[in-house]
DNA sequence: GCCCATTTGTACGTATGTATG
DNA sequence: GCATACATACGTACAAATGGG
């Protein structure tokens, strides 16, 4: 899915991708951890630090220490 | 200047002293490297790059790619 | 109250890509 | 072509917060 060889950035592609599926609802309540985020989608953790910090400006996701990352429901 | 042991992470510790430097009108113009502010405040370069990120979202440096990192001149 | 596992947060260093001059 | 500088990507280590036992 990831395709480092693309003009897009890792962290862009991973954010769209995360992003997408949060919207369409294909994905709820808490993501994997971002370490495992990073062994799935074969990237950097600090790739998916950068992924998860533009979905959490774009309040689709909301990450709490200790616990994990959320996907934030729709408001309707 | 910068106390890794502070409450406040070393990124924000060095994005306020940048910042203050150039509210203050003592920092002007083109700052130094990434890789040199690094060396000149004992942080690491990744640690610089955070604080530049936040001095972009104030609107405070403008960065140009291959040309460096400019202090954004107050409006009036 | 205390340990322990999990998870996010911070910090570090390095390598490579890309734009400018 | 070369040097400089920002951008991206990687991996690692440790700190801090949470929750369960």
């Amino acid at each position: 899915m990831i395709n480092p060889d693309a003009p897009e950035p890792v962290y862009v592609q991973l954010a769209e991708i995360i992003g997408g599926k949060i919207k369409a609802g294909e994905l709820a309540g808490r993501l994997a951890s971002e370490r495992a985020l990073a062994v799935e989608y074969g990237v950097s953790y600090g790739s998916v630090r950068h992924a998860m910090e533009l979905l959490r400006e774009q309040g689709l996701v909301r990450s709490v220490h200790g616990r994990g990352t959320f996907a934030v429901p729709p408001v309707a």
